[in-house]
DNA sequence: TATGAATACAAATTCAAA
DNA sequence: TTTGAATTTGTATTCATA
């Protein structure tokens, strides 16, 4: 499987973040591997501080990755 | 040493926020300290989640504790 | 420069306990 | 119902390696 660059990786990412509630960066490795792009969740944090995703708190308690307004 | 109630621990955790960038669990139990608030990491923990509160990306690839517009 | 494996660090949760 | 201690879970960073 071809690597993909990183950034199409971060892409995907940023569309995946838009696509469900995402809530931690193990989820992110999971879904990326679904779609054959693989990295490991040192990637993916340095990945989310260079979208500038931030995980906020969704109504029950639970958090979930976002991408900043200006970002989308 | 009296224990502060829940409430005026949540409103001194808020002021701080506000104060300066707070960038940990830790830090917040170590500034309530020093205003004689006794709490722990899991008491803040709580705390931060009841208060809505985030942590966010600062400029710099630093990261802080925030409030939520609508909570201030 | 980009990455992963291992590690260090930070935060959420469990489990008593009061 | 609230809390702290201990634990689990999650994330950032270090340290090689390419």
């Amino acid at each position: 499987m071809a690597t993909l660059g990183k950034p199409q990786r971060q892409h995907r990412i940023g569309r995946l973040l838009e696509e469900q509630p995402i809530s931690s960066q193990a989820q992110i490795v999971e879904l990326l591997a679904a779609d054959g792009v693989v990295a490991t969740q040192a990637t993916v944090s340095r990945d989310l501080e260079e979208l500038g995703a931030v995980k906020v708190r969704i109504p029950g308690g639970t958090m979930a990755y976002a991408l900043p307004e200006f970002a989308k």
